[in-house]
DNA sequence: TATTGTTATACTCTATAACTATA
DNA sequence: TATAGTTATAGAGTATAACAATA
């Protein structure tokens, strides 16, 4: 009888199972996000660094797609970050409608500074768990992956 | 040998392992607030909501305090959540310069219907893992809770 | 003509400072 | 005099519509 899994004991309702996973994932995110390099800084500019350091340089119309955000509203984060010098705008050789957006030495300092202070809140956080907790972890987060990559 | 755990091949190195958490945490967190009921609702106005349901009747300042707005931005929302009918005012009667905030039926529904839809997401994501992933999930988000409540 | 980026303009959310009512 | 809430005003971040440059 395929209902039996339902009310087995061993595998809880998945209604209750799914609301603390939300509300484990909202409250510990909420957590990291306080923790910044930069604390005028706000977390769609964040984004937009992070996301030139992960995958390299961007057109406007790109890097505003890839956050979903329209393009005025991208154009004027890239120039807030262009004006710390955070990020630098190029024309693009070949079509010169567009401009390549790449982040400069100091913008990489920022996003590696703020990821630094994160991991490292994060890292003592869980350095003081037991092993068989941090390994509860660490397969949930490559299973956490696995769910949102859907 | 104390230093025998960090390099040991069953627990990788604390860095990365928080490193992985900490992305697959924003990652699902992120998939999860695009889940709502009024998609025109921000964050902070649901936040409230939220907070009125889960704690009972607040102060301005209490409301305040708790997302970690100013009084004047509080005030705003809650006067457009007033607007909206989600929640009501009412003087304080022992101190007449405090107002309470409540939540309203309509109010009520409102969050319940938000978390409805981002549960549905996350359990529609989870029921196709096998049980001992779910387990996984089960038992870190009872660890991440754990982590944040330091 | 279509596309890319930018400017013009407006709306929301945030803040600080000043004000009102009450303690 | 101090506190709770509100109003006035201004600074980001978002959007849509209109425009310029290029394909």
């Amino acid at each position: 009888m395929k209902t039996i899994a339902h009310t087995d004991p061993t595998t809880p309702e998945l209604a209750t199972e799914a609301s603390e996973l939300r509300i484990a994932t909202f409250r510990l995110a909420r957590r990291l996000r306080a923790q910044r390099a930069i604390d005028t800084m706000s977390d769609g500019q964040f984004a937009v660094l992070a996301t030139l350091k992960m995958y390299g340089p961007h057109t406007l119309g790109e890097l505003a797609e890839r956050e979903r955000v329209s393009a005025p509203s991208m154009n004027r984060t890239v120039n807030c970050l262009e004006e710390s010098g955070w990020l630098t705008r190029t024309p693009d050789e070949v079509d010169r409608r567009k401009v390549i957006i790449a982040l400069t030495g100091e913008g990489l300092d920022v996003v590696e500074e703020t990821v630094r202070r994160r991991d490292a809140w994060l890292e003592s956080a869980i350095a003081a768990l037991p092993d068989a907790k941090r390994a509860i972890l660490r397969q949930a987060a490559g299973i956490m992956r696995e769910v949102t990559a859907l």
